[in-house]
DNA sequence: AAGTGGTCTAGACCACGCG
DNA sequence: GCGTGGTCTAGACCACTTT
């Protein structure tokens, strides 16, 4: 009997570990499975969707992926922390250090501008159709800035989120807990400049010396929407790092 | 009664599914499964190994992750031209755009001699007992010198590879076609800093004017052995690229 | 129509972690 | 010893691509 409900999940579109995936996505982001807690078995969860643990395991899978959640056998699986940066360059002591003071100040926006032109990516039409929301934040180790950072977005499909409403400062962990977004990739384009007199000005050192510039995209799982970033560092006492595994 | 190959499977490290990764694995490095060719079909290679579809895709699966394939609904596996680079920093133009001319000049080594204390990450307690293996390259675009790159792996975990074996100029191609060894991940940590007179004379630029530096330690599929680079990039023209997905 | 990969069922035994 | 995730079997139907 239970075989017509088999028929049934062949459907067009209708892929019933999406389902099982999404389901549980939705409640890691709303803090109902919070962080650090274990997910209900295998077994349970097969229960509750009356399927199989393939099924069940697959959707586990795609969470894993995108970094939700880890395995322990024998234990369970367990809510993770945030979402595993692959590849994400971070400022070493950024996130993670217990031996460095972070700080993040919102120093200009968020408001509403046209695009700047410094951006090192080709905006697609749609963007280039809609203005953009932008702001400007300062990046404090140990009471020095070390990274002036400029981002933008497009109007058209995000509304502009107030710098009060960061949760704990950080843009992306509103838009996975408030609007369901998640990044999904990113593009990056890093150069060695001169400071310019208002990078200097801002990061307190000498116009002229070195400083790491990233240019970067990230994609999101909304379609159309991509953040775009212009950061500035000072990778005199704090390099920047960047580690990955396969 | 077929059963009983079950319960066989589960034995002690003898996983099925690994062995027909690795076999595949190993005909796809030395070009028995051609770049741009497709696998067995999966039921094909289910025939082969005397086993199910589960095992067969958990085994494709891995090798998706690898990089080594990609998968084509309604045609099949297809082997990959190099293994996705997932994080990689490459030089803007650096593998794959056609409008660049490439090229890789090896201008000491490889020989034999002690550690060099540039290294950014901490040695193993066996890399530090053993002598190391160091080569410098220069790589071109269009003719100019573009990057400066250093490199050292300890001498005890891999013979001395003369750079006329390198394979297409490519160290890691040489370890995975003539080694079986694989990158797995790297660590790297990037600063903008002022050109040195050595680095200033082997890039063609002024001493002083900003470069990036790149100091990178890759792990391999052989335990024990990690390659450490010290690079020197000239951004100017060609910027240095890092996109990833998740 | 035939062949390929994608999804799914309904079981089974194994290795691991913990009380 | 029991529950958890890890591996595997032996089938089935679906969606996509090509002939």
């Amino acid at each position: 009997m239970s075989n017509f409900v088999a028929v049934k999940t062949g459907n067009i579109k209708n892929r019933k570990y999406h389902t099982i995936q999404d389901y549980i996505r939705k409640r890691i982001q709303t803090g109902k499975y919070p962080v650090g807690s274990y997910l209900p078995s295998e077994n349970e969860i097969c229960g509750q969707f009356g399927t199989t643990r393939t099924t069940v395991r697959k959707a586990l899978d795609e969470l894993l992926k995108e970094g939700f959640i880890e395995k322990e056998q024998g234990k369970g699986s367990k809510v993770l922390e945030r979402r595993k940066s692959l590849g994400l360059l971070t400022v070493k002591g950024f996130s993670g250090s217990i031996d460095y003071k972070v700080k993040t100040v919102v120093t200009k926006g968020p408001k509403i501008t046209e695009w700047n032109p410094v951006i090192a990516f080709s905006l697609t039409e749609e963007e280039k159709k809609s203005n953009c929301v932008y702001f400007q934040r300062v990046r404090y180790i140990n009471d020095r800035p070390v990274v002036l950072e400029n981002n933008w977005y497009a109007s058209n499909e995000l509304q502009l989120i107030d710098s009060d409403a960061f949760i704990e400062g950080s843009f992306f962990k509103t838009l996975s807990q408030n609007h369901f977004i998640e990044v999904m990739g990113a593009e990056q384009e890093l150069r060695s400049i001169p400071a310019s007199k208002e990078v200097a000005k801002n990061l307190g050192i000498q116009e002229g010396s070195p400083i790491l510039h990233i240019s970067v995209r990230f994609r999101t799982s909304k379609p159309g929407l991509n953040l775009y970033g212009d950061l500035y560092c000072n990778t005199t006492d704090y390099p920047i790092r960047n580690s990955y595994f396969l």
